[in-house]
RNA sequence: GGGGAUGUAGCUCAGUUGGGAGAGCACCUCCUUUGCAAGGAGGGGGUCAGGAGUUCGAGUCUCCUCAUCUCCA
């Protein structure tokens, strides 16, 4: 049975059970900022079991793309992945315990061909003060299964779930097992938790009851709090499924995998199946490079942070298996297009984004291509150093600085000094690492969760409709501390019941304004929601004080707030102008629409030319003078992409979302405030274009009065400089060009003069040559524009005197004393030092200096001594002179 | 968020206790030569990432900022 079939069959099942069937969530969660991935079915209901909102139906079914970074380092064996795919139903306060199981054994046993007699089902077998889990039991007996086939396992290991993260929703669950082979050997096995390999753990049903104020590694029965909708949550690993119903050893001879492995294998040349060493290789690369297809197709790029490191740790971990099984050249990209062949029907998303996944996978594959060969040389120096010492091994330090510093893998270091006959200091390796990752962990900054109690949920935002607003102030806080009252020039929070003010979301800004009552004024300097339906009020007291359960008036500073919805709606126009432009895999990965100005990041390989910006920025400007209305539409999610709108951040399905068209032209879900009307905006300027990162660009901009401010400024600046270079505008370039030719040709000139002028100079000072001990010297002081020059006289001179010669010049450069002593090779074979020689000069004129044996220079600080030091330095030179041989 | 590395001509990079800012390729001119990276001569091109400091003097030493690469969280 093919896995397109085993999903179909699943959720068709559910269906038929009246479930609502949804697609599953982006691998980026959603409005969740505790967790980077999305790594379990449940994620994206958790706030249906938590009560905070509603799902759209009380039964849910999905297939859940997931993604787990924990067991990375496992991956390559038979069985561990990073990414995979759970089958799940999902009941909120509807049926529970004996429903969940009774759906699981018929799906399982009649419409899936697994025998009855294979299955196993374990419950949750108590734990602390929490009773055995007997109700999941009777119901696993009321269906059929024998009692000597359902086990107690104790414990919050085994038979216990959640939560996922710090806190969160968890409960016992109840697994289902299949016995693939009789126990043969007679060894004592303990059932379906033995790793003997004798079961398959198939389905797990969690029953969600509890929340847990802790993580699940701190968890005790003390806190764990009843859920007031209590609810099923089920996860049933796809890939399993696939090996148990076609019949294979592994997940990768099933046919999710089978024609990627097959693939790696040719590229590298080998037969999956031969050598375990290589099928370790061939295994991890096709595993990372699925999974890199996933997340780049969710819009998480390679990079240096958060889930955007995951992605390029995995490409690069495959890339270095690759690299070790031989290959020196980019092959994730081509695989990836097997993936996609394989997973496209269940995933449409990646076909249409296949270019854009795979040009990223090629960029990042050479980036660490780059990096192998930038770090080789490094490391063939490290090698001969130690084959020059003789040591045996290359120090722990330097194999650490090559991952450290140039991402240059332990794996590779390990191999090339092997070929070498020289290992690595392991031990020393781990150390160097294991401190960086203390070091990291220390300095881990723990976000400061506002400690903020939950009831204050509910607000109402009436800022659509307007800029002011009544309301009541029903809470406020000054820093950790609620509190029932602020005075003046005091900061805090303050939650109001309902307010016009927009919380910081969707890339734009929150809004400032005032609370104004009748006992003072608070002044709003930033709006922001921590979590929906809660929207707080930062800022302070500028006048009297602000009590709680009193009647207030909301003002948004309405200037700002037009401004900003300029910049946002023209934030959507500059999305759709740039698809228009440069195609549909134009992403936007982040944007910011502030009052005074909007910046928008968007996936584009390639800077954009000249011509693209200015294409653009005509064409927003066209849609702002065709002055189209704005509409906002309330839909449910999926109406809202059967009309085209761009779904970008993954919205909750079934919700009722916000749609934002502006006539035909852009469709967007937008929680922001926009123009009633594109000619509101007025004018549209792209102030930048620049590069953010590998594949990533970003556009700055303009919109209104800032805009015209900015063109007023361009202007101004382009008519001063007219007036500066006394040329009209039109002119200016050539102007420049030909000022700039002129004044080369000056500086040419001038070169010449000043050789020139320093010429007569020479003849004038060889004139005053003295001989000491059959050298000739020259001592003087000499006129010069700049130390070039007078380095170039001392040369001419020396050239002038002959075999063995030496001089002292010296002259004033900036009103400070310059010292120069040159000598010819001989003289300095024979001791005389003119670095050392030309030091004391220049102690002489308050200074100091230095140099080689032949050219040295020094300078001093008071010119008035040029002549006292120019005379204490030829005495000098005379004596040393005469001394030497 | 923390650590490491790098930043010098259009490109790739050298620059050794602080003392003339360089090479190769590319570019321009001329010469030679009809042929695949041709040769020769000459030439243009650099705020040494930016800022502050130490010093008579900083590409070089110290501090700060920025950018890129990289590892860890």
């Amino acid at each position: 049975m093919r896995t397109d079939e085993i999903r179909q069959r699943f959720l068709d099942y559910f269906a038929e059970k009246n479930h609502l069937v949804m697609p599953g969530s982006s691998l980026i969660p959603q409005g969740d900022p505790s967790v980077l991935l999305t790594s379990a079915g449940m994620q994206q209901f958790k706030d249906y079991y938590l009560g905070l909102a509603d799902p759209p139906r009380p039964r849910i079914a999905t297939v859940q793309k997931c993604l787990r970074t924990d067991d990375i380092d496992e991956v390559g064996d038979q069985s561990h992945l990073t990414f995979f795919e759970m089958l799940g139903n999902f009941a909120f306060g509807d049926y529970f315990k004996e429903d969940a199981i009774a759906f699981a054994w018929e799906l399982v046993t009649e419409r899936f061909p697994f025998a009855k007699e294979q299955v196993w089902a374990t419950v949750f077998g108590g734990q602390d003060d929490l009773a055995p889990d007997e109700d999941a039991e009777r119901a696993w007996l009321a269906v059929g299964v024998p009692p000597e086939r359902i086990v107690r396992y104790p414990g919050w290991i085994e038979n216990w779930w959640g939560p996922t993260g710090d806190s969160g929703p968890c409960g016992p669950c109840s697994e289902i097992h299949l016995e693939l082979a009789p126990n043969t050997d007679g060894h004592d096995c303990l059932g379906p938790a033995c790793p003997c390999g004798r079961f398959l753990e198939i389905w797990n049903l969690v029953f969600n009851q509890y929340y847990s104020s802790v993580s699940l590694s701190r968890i005790d029965a003390d806190a764990l709090t009843p859920l007031d909708r209590a609810g099923v949550d089920t996860g049933a690993g796809l890939e399993r499924w696939a090996v148990a119903l076609q019949g294979v050893a592994t997940i990768f001879e099933t046919d999710l995998f089978q024609p990627v492995v097959q693939q790696a294998a040719e590229l590298l040349g080998c037969t999956y199946g031969e050598s375990n060493e290589q099928d370790i290789g061939i295994r991890i690369i096709c595993e990372h490079t699925r999974s890199a297809v996933f997340l780049i197709g969710d819009g998480v790029l390679p990079g240096n942070a958060e889930r955007s490191y995951v992605v390029r740790r995995l490409i690069r971990r495959a890339m270095r298996h690759a690299y070790l099984l031989g290959r020196r050249e980019p092959l994730l990209a081509g695989l990836g297009e097997t993936v996609i062949a394989c997973m496209g029907a269940a995933y449409p998303d990646l076909r249409s984004r296949e270019d854009f996944i795979l040009r990223t996978i090629t960029q990042e594959e050479e980036g660490f291509l780059r990096n192998i060969s930038q770090g080789l040389p490094i490391l063939n120096t490290m090698l001969e150093n130690v084959a020059h010492t003789g040591s045996a091994a290359l120090a722990g330090a330097d194999a650490f600085l090559l991952h450290d510093s140039y991402g240059f893998p332990i794996e590779l270091t390990r191999e090339v000094a092997g070929n070498r006959g020289i290992t690595v200091d392991e031990e020393e390796y781990q150390a160097a690492l294991r401190e960086q990752q203390e070091r990291s962990r220390q300095s881990a900054q723990f976000e400061i969760v506002q400690n903020l109690p939950v009831d204050f949920a509910g607000v109402a935002f009436t800022g659509y409709e307007s800029t002011s607003d009544f309301g009541t102030v029903v809470g406020i806080q000054q820093g950790d501390e609620r509190t029932g009252r602020l005075e003046a020039g005091e900061e805090g929070l303050v939650v109001l019941d309902r307010t016009p003010f927009y919380a910081e979301g969707g890339g734009q800004v929150g809004d400032t304004g005032r609370i104004e009552s009748a006992d003072g004024v608070f002044q709003v300097e930033n709006t922001y929601s921590p979590q929906p339906g809660l929207v707080i009020h930062q800022g302070k007291v500028v006048t009297g004080a602000l009590v709680t359960d009193t009647s207030v008036t909301a003002t948004v500073d309405a200037e700002r707030r037009a401004n900003t919805a300029r910049n946002h709606t023209a934030t959507h126009l500059l999305h759709a102008a740039l698809r228009g432009l440069l195609g549909e895999h134009v992403q936007q990965s982040g944007s910011l629409v502030a009052p005074d100005h909007l910046r928008f990041d968007f996936a584009h390989p390639e800077a954009l030319t000249r011509a693209e910006v200015d294409k653009v920025e005509q064409s927003v400007n066209a849609h702002i003078q065709a002055n189209v209305p704005t509409e906002v539409d309330h839909l449910e999610t999926s109406e809202a992409v059967a009309a085209g709108a761009l779904a970008l951040f993954g919205e909750k399905y079934g919700e009722t979302v916000r749609v934002l068209s502006i006539g035909d032209v852009s469709k967007e879900l937008c929680g922001g405030t926009h123009v009633s009307a594109t000619g509101t905006i007025g004018l549209f300027v792209i102030r930048s274009e620049s590069s953010i990162g590998a594949g990533l660009r970003r556009i700055e901009a303009l919109t209104g009065p800032t805009a015209i401010r900015h063109m007023q400024q361009q202007n101004a600046l382009l008519l001063d400089l007219s007036n500066a270079l006394e040329t009209p505008p039109q002119e200016l370039v050539h102007r420049t060009a030909a000022l700039r030719e002129e004044i080369a040709q000056q500086r040419r000139q001038i070169t010449r003069l000043e050789r020139g002028q320093a010429g007569q100079q020479v003849e004038k000072l060889i004139g005053t040559a003295e001989e000491v001990n059959d050298v000739r010297l020259v001592v003087g002081s000499v006129d010069v524009p700049n130390v070039e020059t007078f380095r170039e006289l001392g040369d001419r001179i020396k050239d002038r005197l002959g075999d063995s010669g030496a001089l002292l010049l010296g002259t004033i450069l900036n009103d400070r004393p310059q010292f120069l002593i040159m000598t010819t090779k001989g003289l300095s074979k024979q001791g005389v030092h003119a670095g050392n020689l030309v030091r004391e000069v220049g102690k002489v004129a308050g200074g100091g200096g230095g140099g080689s044996p032949e050219t040295a220079q020094a300078g001093g600080r008071d010119a008035a001594k040029l002549q006292e030091a120019l005379d204490s330095g030829a005495e000098l030179l005379k004596s040393t002179l005469a001394s030497a041989d």
